[in-house]
DNA sequence: AGCTAATACAACTTCTTGTTGCGTTAGATA
DNA sequence: TATCTAACGCAACAAGAAGTTGTATTAGCT
């Protein structure tokens, strides 16, 4: 019952890349329907069995490939005033948002279409937004402890409000992801902490609820 | 050449209801990927061949289904307070989102999905929001009439900082969408209305920008 | 009651999907 | 350099879904 000798290097990895560089580009250009394994196979210059064989279902590919990238973080500078560590926040979104890398668009794809429904892609996305999040809560804690804002300030509402109108026109509007469109976010969102806004001391808001 | 003489009663139409709630019902269960004209013919208690006849495409259908069901407009409710007013806009679009109707889910998951890459269904998104934008701008625009708000509100900002958080939970994090949620949105909107956001004379922000 | 548009049914072709056996290539080890 | 064998390529195939066509049947209309 010896294990079989496995050999990471060379060939098997060069597979591995392209299959995922493959599928990446092909869930950008022709989306999780149109995506099948005989086009990844063609796009990687693959023979399709060699995908059947090590990673059996489409699913399976989509998941690997998009976890591949993903493991690759994205570090959050946070280092002086508020405004500018989430406007910085901001751009960065803006600018993954916009990126023309296929292998992100793919991403992108996956985690905003069908293949979120997939449980593996679901628990990605979640860990991922989950360590964004962190990173943005952290910028918060920071200016609490710096007295810049009050300390019973929800950071999490905060960085929603920063965050949201960028994904809006994403998701919903389609209207383009200008850098503009970042920084009046984070003013509209240093607004309304001016005016009152995501006091954490509130949870449910003044307002019955019938839900 | 002339014309056939159509039977637009009795059993074309309930063919066509059948046909257009097993498309949404569907695409609310399978996704757009595991959607297949068969499945919907079996669904609809109906052969495949009179879809092939009817609609020729699986993309034809999907469209015409959502087409039919966004036709029934939803009215907005605008008098009294901008408060309550856009509580009660939050609020329907909330109860919307969260609608367990399989024709409605149907039709949001062709607008937030792959499906939303059709033309058709992307232009009947295009609709459906331009008009939803046009009522709630219309909420804005009269409170700036009573001088409930200044009038060099940036109405399009306004309704963005209500909606975007409800969209962001729907489309990103997967929180629950609750009547708080909705009512703590149209709260911080006003926040930020109040700490000085949503000018529209400051259409670009004041930072200079790259992209 | 008769006409015929619209649908059902069956049989078929074509294309896609996934599998299997076997030959070939190229890392790894000595 | 020679050898071993994991990993891959290739061809052939089976199974099934997608889409088409001809014909019979149903049911709305006059």
């Amino acid at each position: 019952m010896a294990e079989p000798k496995r050999r990471p290097g060379g060939r098997s990895e060069r597979v591995r890349v392209a299959v995922y560089d493959a599928t990446l580009h092909g869930l950008h250009e022709d989306g999780y329907a149109g995506l099948t394994i005989e086009s990844i196979a063609a796009r990687a210059s693959v023979h399709k069995t060699t995908i059947y064989r090590r990673w059996q279902s489409k699913d399976a590919v989509v998941a690997a490939a998009v976890a591949d990238l993903v493991s690759q973080q994205f570090p959050v500078q946070a280092s002086g005033s508020l405004v500018n560590d989430l406007r910085y926040f901001a751009r960065t979104l803006v600018r993954l948002l916009n990126s023309r890398s296929p292998r992100v668009r793919g991403v992108l794809h996956a985690f905003f279409s069908e293949a979120s429904t997939l449980p593996e892609i679901a628990t990605l996305k979640r860990d991922f937004f989950a360590g964004r999040y962190a990173q943005a809560e952290a910028i918060v804690s920071a200016a609490g402890e710096r007295h810049d804002i009050a300390i019973d300030i929800d950071a999490g509402e905060l960085i929603g409000l920063v965050v949201a109108p960028i994904y809006y026109r994403l998701l919903v509007s389609g209207e383009p992801i200008t850098n503009a469109v970042a920084d009046r976010a984070v003013d509209n969102a240093l607004a309304a902490l001016r005016g009152g806004g995501c006091q954490s001391n509130t949870p449910n808001s003044g307002a019955a609820q019938r839900n």
